[in-house]
DNA sequence: ATTATCTATAGATCTATAGATAATGC
DNA sequence: ATTATCTATAGATCTATAGATAATGC
């Protein structure tokens, strides 16, 4: 049993990373703070030591979740040799569609940040803005305005084409949304 | 007190669009039986003479609230004069954003369904095929492969838009997202 | 002395069931 | 007689709290 304040500090970004894991495979109504707590190796007694109620786990997790995307999509771009087909084809991955617990949050936790707390919908609204500022970097092009339109849409169909990947039940047309998706893209910024 | 088979029938489908309107608005596990039952004007001690479990109301709901944006889409493609424009200014309207009770499923329950059963995943990978179908057909061009590919880079497109415009508390950014994507959109396929 | 974590539990809520009630339909 | 709905409740689970325990840190 560790009792320092460096022992505290750890366990609650061990309850955070969990909670952004286990978030994003269930949905923030899918798991219980017993479980959670349970996951993070600690009782569910403890919880409220660290946080004043679930709700703000919530906002701490999906604050987590939405840097840890963050961090992956700058890590791909710094590839000097086409970064935006790199973005493309990372994010319409068959690796991403499958790994829920570190996909990025901006698709998978997009309806239940629109129902959360001001301070997750917050976080949600920088990381879209870090998301656009980038592509509208990458993205070729002589006007700025154009090649933010642009990163709207392509962020847009990044979105759309994974969340949909991962609901349909026919493996053949979740690999043609992704394939096709990534393939519109590429051909129209290219 | 309602109690002959045709009025089973009325409440058992009062029952599917009460579930599938307040699912669509709070999550598939935002409500439990009892509001739901309350909303139907029900009480929840009836809810099992209807249906075997929770989870088949889910099944049901999901393929109700399918059908609900099926049709809508339908309509609005019957319209003679740009026909496909005026799908893509619907989907991505603030109406449309704000209503979510009402909302296209392949949006809203996206991630609700990847976790569902196979029934109401089925019914969703339908439904995405409806939209392809539709998309693919109002597309200009020549090649239906090359259309097909538009149409799903399309949908994935207004799927993602609308997903985000819903999350972020920024008024601002959210139209700029609706508006940049429909316009995107309609010089893409226009 | 303070505090991070633990055990135990209160109170609310959720799914599901049992049995009563009041209609329908043969 | 059958059955659609109602009232009541069992049993599980969830958030939150209370008080005990065992470390840290002055």
């Amino acid at each position: 049993m560790g009792h320092s304040k460096a022992d505290k500090a750890k366990s609650h970004e061990r309850i955070v990373r969990v909670a952004a894991s286990r978030f994003r495979e269930t949905g923030v109504d899918g798991i219980g703070v017993a479980d959670l707590m349970k996951d993070a190796g600690l009782t569910h007694g403890g919880f409220y030591r660290h946080f004043d109620s679930r709700e703000e786990l919530v906002a701490e997790a999906v604050e987590c979740a939405l840097q840890d995307g963050s961090e992956a999509v700058a890590a791909v771009a710094r590839i000097k040799q086409a970064p935006l087909a790199a973005v493309i084809d990372a994010y319409l991955s068959m690796v991403h569609r499958d790994n829920l617990a570190a996909s990025c949050a901006v698709t998978t936790m997009a309806a239940d940040v629109a129902r959360s707390n001001e301070r997750a919908r917050s976080a949600y609204t920088q990381q879209v803005g870090v998301y656009l500022d980038l592509l509208t970097t990458l993205i070729p092009g002589d006007k700025e305005k154009t090649r933010r339109m642009k990163a709207i849409a392509a962020l847009s169909t990044l979105v759309g084409a994974i969340s949909m990947a991962r609901a349909v039940n026919d493996e053949k047309l979740s690999r043609e949304i992704l394939k096709s998706a990534a393939d519109e893209l590429k051909a129209q910024l290219g």
